[in-house]
DNA sequence: CCCTCAGGTTAGCGCTCGTTAACCCATTTC
DNA sequence: GAAATGGGTTAACGAGCGCTAACCTGAGGG
């Protein structure tokens, strides 16, 4: 029989599939079959493994904020118990991996902020109540490496920085520079944008 | 009869409840009854000011194209002309209009990037192109301030600037500071994010 | 006074889509 | 060796969609 990992492959795979053709056509753009057909079973095959086509984006989108959120707590921790770096290198490793998670899965990044308003209330209530939770953990490492910042403009600060950081998948792959390049650029652009908004506002 | 302006009104009053539906719940999640629901006529009435659906879509992108690139130039010609300041004025100039448009229509902002895939390939196409062209109006700019960036990084960054600077549809009005406090937040925070890959080129 | 016509209306067609029903077949379990 | 079960199939249904057809009306223009 199917090991306890191969088990749980197809599950994946078609969620993997079906993060890809949303993420490429938008929720309504793609048809059950066209699901189906990605892993190779046919359309209503894939009801033996979710309940409907509404279950698929609501486990990816769930899955997706918690993945954030736990690892930027995780990060968070870790950075912060060494205090070496002070509080630059905790905001360092939180941007590392956002950056990490927005260029290896891109089409869940895209997923997370297009697609929110196709889900059944609870589960959006769900996913905007992580989402928000992840967002004030920024704040309070922002506010903390950045004083002179409010908090309603570092939470503006760290929705652009976002929206900066989640530009990736916009970029027509071969025209990138390296992944690490890019990761590196990515990287500079945050810091450097968070910095000027904190003398742009104590200058105010 | 309805004077000249009066009469472009309908029309112009539909497009407009057109992109804030699509913008809100996605092109295919609203319906031509919806639209004409909005603007208070009912379903196949709209046919007679489009010839579809796909109609409405296209023109929205087209003219938001159209309308960014031009705007960009003139600002290019406009504050390159007078020379006063340098390029660096020329650059803020761009990011001020784009703040402007992301600021006053934030439903086209969220079209621009996110339905363009409905569209007919001939308008796509199009608005593929004139996009480009203001990429590279940017990208000329840019590296016009920041000599040290080479143009693919520099490509990117730009592309990284307006995932920035289009966050804001994604903020909740409530809590936003301002509108020129918003402003002038996004404004500083594009220049070091721009200052910040220029120095890291650098350096590399 | 009639004609035209812009700009609506409602009814309904045809298609696509998500979902269910009914059936099938390996493989495992007792 | 039968029975149960996981995982698949095809057929078909019902709803919703974009769009067309046919009809209506009120305001100019000759």
């Amino acid at each position: 029989m199917a090991t306890r990992t191969d088990a749980s492959t197809r599950r994946e795979q078609i969620l993997k599939e079906a993060a890809r053709l949303f993420a490429e056509r938008g929720f309504h753009g793609v048809g059950v079959d066209e699901i189906g057909a990605a892993v190779g079973i046919s359309g209503p095959g894939l009801y033996r493994h979710f309940p409907g086509k509404d279950a698929m984006l609501a486990e990816l989108l769930v899955g997706i904020s918690g993945q954030l959120l736990t690892g930027g707590r995780r990060r968070v921790a870790e950075a912060g118990a060494g205090a070496a770096g002070g509080p630059g290198a905790v905001l360092d490793s939180l941007i590392e991996g956002h950056i990490d998670f927005a260029l290896d899965d891109r089409p869940l990044i895209t997923l997370h902020d297009r697609e929110l308003d196709r889900l059944r209330d609870s589960d959006r209530k769900l996913v905007r109540q992580l989402q928000r939770q992840y967002v004030e953990l920024w704040v309070e490492v922002v506010r903390d490496v950045h004083p002179e910042l409010a908090e309603p403009p570092a939470r503006a600060a760290v929705h652009a920085v976002f929206g900066l950081l989640n530009s990736t998948p916009h970029l027509s792959r071969p025209k990138l520079p390296g992944r690490t390049a890019t990761a590196a650029l990515l990287h500079a652009m945050a810091r450097g944008a968070f910095a000027s908004a904190a003398e742009a506002a104590a200058k105010a």
